[in-house]
DNA sequence: TCAAATCCTGACCGATCGGTCAGTACTGTG
DNA sequence: CACAGTACTGACCGATCGGTCAGGATTTGA
């Protein structure tokens, strides 16, 4: 029985390396070690693989979501999210990669609905309140810039680990752009 | 005798909106009114349309970059090159947004090397002499959020003109970033 | 006016893709 | 042993893609 974990690792690779489109089958089985016919065996579409190669992803960021509440903004409940966020972003760096990067060219798939679905809430929950333009850009360009780096850091040789010290300070930075009134 | 400019214009629109892979020559040419063939006629081939469309966003980037120079750092050439980077991403949201999120998947077009050459330049621009971890997470979490935040904004509906408004609130925001050393 | 150059197209080609299917090998169970 | 279910595969199919080509239409210029 092959096995279905590794046949996944592989897909979020080569889906992310090389794109959902520009990755067929074929080479995610070459990389497993079977045949693309058992591929299409275990998932009945490459769509459906990709669906399950991110489903814990963003079943991790649905949780985050969940756990956070839809509630107004505390300022606790915000660092709290942050902190959540970093280590999320940190733990799923492939399924970033390819939300971040192929949302627009695969619209019409249903998983990246669901994954746009997550980002409108992460957007709605921080900017309840605050409807100054500068406050939304700078939201905007924090979370989007902290995803967009770590996804797109070494795709391919990816040599830093979940490095504590990189967690920290994107913490730091992050909590100081989306948490302005926190103390400085 | 067909419109070049409207071809280029036709395959920058539908290379960020589907991707490089995803777009077709044939929807090309039919958004432009021509047929598949001529397209073919005028570009020896999809990779040189794609070049094409970039060309000038490149062009202008490296002009940019010329005209800031590589020597140090000064406090001044910061915000110089702050503002004209903006300027910059809200004139070519398209071809910034072919960039940002097909990078890594056309690694092997030459186009796209040349681009990355010039990111690569950014950086140094921006390191050369900061080598603590905190301001190397801040200043690519500020670049990539600008330039992910704009490519990314309504790459389909696309109704924000080049707002002034936009355009203040990013140069305040990137400069806070960028040139911590500038008066607060 | 006429020939050369330019522009444009439909028809075609080989390659690749996602997906199907009939059949084989293996494994457990009564 | 017999049988059933699972795992797996090579061969194949229709569709789509980038690119080629011979030839028709249009423009140019002497």
């Amino acid at each position: 029985m092959a096995d279905l974990t590794a046949l996944k690792a592989a897909a979020l690779t080569e889906f992310a390396a090389s794109g959902y489109l520009g990755t067929s089958i074929a080479r995610i089985a070459e990389r497993a070690g079977v045949s693309k016919a058992s591929v299409l065996y275990h998932f009945e579409s490459k769509e459906a693989l990709l669906a399950s190669a991110v489903g814990s992803a963003i079943e991790e960021l649905e949780h985050l979501l969940d756990r956070v509440g839809t509630g107004d903004l505390g300022l606790e409940e915000r660092k709290v999210f942050v902190e959540g966020f970093v280590q999320f972003l940190l733990r799923n760096r492939l399924a970033v990669h390819i939300f971040m990067n192929q949302r627009g060219t695969l619209a019409d798939l249903t998983v990246m609905r669901r994954a746009d679905a997550l980002i409108e809430r992460i957007a709605q929950f921080l900017m309840e309140r605050t409807a100054s333009l500068d406050e939304h850009m700078r939201f905007g360009i924090a979370l989007g810039g902290a995803a967009y780096l770590l996804a797109n850091a070494g795709v391919l040789p990816g040599p830093q680990p979940d490095d504590i010290e990189v967690r920290e300070s994107l913490n730091r930075i992050l909590i100081g752009l989306l948490v302005p009134e926190a103390a400085r």
